[in-house]
DNA sequence: TCCATTAGGAACCAATTGGTACAAATAAAC
DNA sequence: GTTTATTTGTACCAATTGGTTCCTAATGGA
């Protein structure tokens, strides 16, 4: 019975997500995210709670959409070494000013916002976890040297170095190309 | 002649450079900037054009108080080796939630605000600078498998590293000790 | 067909936003 | 002590903030 709504929840939190990934919670507006959503304010509040728990929802929609699929991206990786499909992480995004909506969201509201933290630390080891399969897929090719770093401790550094790029990404072009750090990182002779 | 200003803008400016750090600027409010820096609105548009002018002012200060104490305590650093001394970047911050001011304002405002961008990455420069030199004062202590890699390079990985850690802390309490993934990629044996 | 129930949209709301105007307080110069 | 320049604090401002109200439109079930 009632009216159904008329608008798709999965294109809305699309929305939701992209305008929070590029202007972050707080300087997001509520004209600004309705526009980006493509609702107004009636459809809005009767379909979320408020301004926030769209955040939170962004965030989910971040982990399913984005995250997801760099996961995808990294376990079908085909690619000759470790590096090179780690690199996949580090090449120039669509929209460079964007930089990563987890980090911006640590960033931003990681002190002060449970929900957030929360959210930002699952994806965070989401990420960690596909990295370090990726280093143990390729465990044959490391040399013995650096067998004492366990495989957790080198995903644990790249993900930090990642988070790293992506935040200095958003203030200046940013470097493209880590494949021979990477290499070193995980103690490969070349790239 | 007339009457000179009685607030102490070394203090005015620290106060801002604070509550910047630990809110962000779309974050503090005027009510907050002024408690901050003790003023009034008054003194406050006398002494300063705008909101936006205090924040690029407690930038400023961040790079002359923060980063120079920085640099010069890893110039100073007394350790018997590279990476212990970088470990003083990642030890555990007085103020846990707020990270690390450079990070915080590029990731909010470096995509929409070249002022900031400009001081942040200028921060970031000196800052790989004062790694670098670091690096290159424990040169001896390198591994020769490893000299391929300029320390260039190899600073700019710890800055990476550096930013990466500050982002990661603010959402969880991240970890302490990086001196043994310094070491290996500084090609030290040890830390 | 008609009704119950919900979505959609516009008008409205109090509180807060960054910023201004202006008078009172203050102190150096003479 | 008077003048003069400047700081300081308060009252005020329009615009914007996130959120609510309420009426109308729409639709599935009876």
């Amino acid at each position: 019975m009632a009216r159904p709504r008329s608008f798709d929840m999965d294109t809305a939190l699309d929305g939701a997500m992209n305008i929070f990934w590029r202007q972050g919670y707080t300087a997001t507006n509520l004209p600004d995210l309705l526009t980006a959503m493509g609702l107004t304010r009636g459809s809005f509040y009767k379909a979320f709670n408020d301004k926030e728990s769209v955040y939170l929802a962004a965030l989910d929609q971040y982990d399913r959409k984005v995250v997801d699929k760099t996961l995808r991206k990294l376990a079908d990786c085909e690619g000759s070494t470790a590096s090179q499909c780690l690199s996949l992480l580090f090449s120039i995004p669509e929209d460079p000013g964007r930089g990563c909506f987890i980090c911006n969201a640590m960033v931003e509201l990681g002190p002060v916002q449970n929900d957030v933290s929360r959210r930002t630390n699952h994806m965070a080891s989401k990420l960690r976890k596909g990295i370090k399969e990726v280093i143990i897929r390729f465990g044959g090719k490391q040399e013995t040297g650096n067998a004492t770093q366990p495989a957790e401790e080198k995903a644990d550094l790249i993900l930090h170095l990642y988070f790293g790029h992506q935040a200095m990404g958003k203030a200046s072009s940013g470097r493209d190309d880590w494949s021979l750090q990477l290499a070193h990182i995980l103690g490969q002779s070349t790239a």
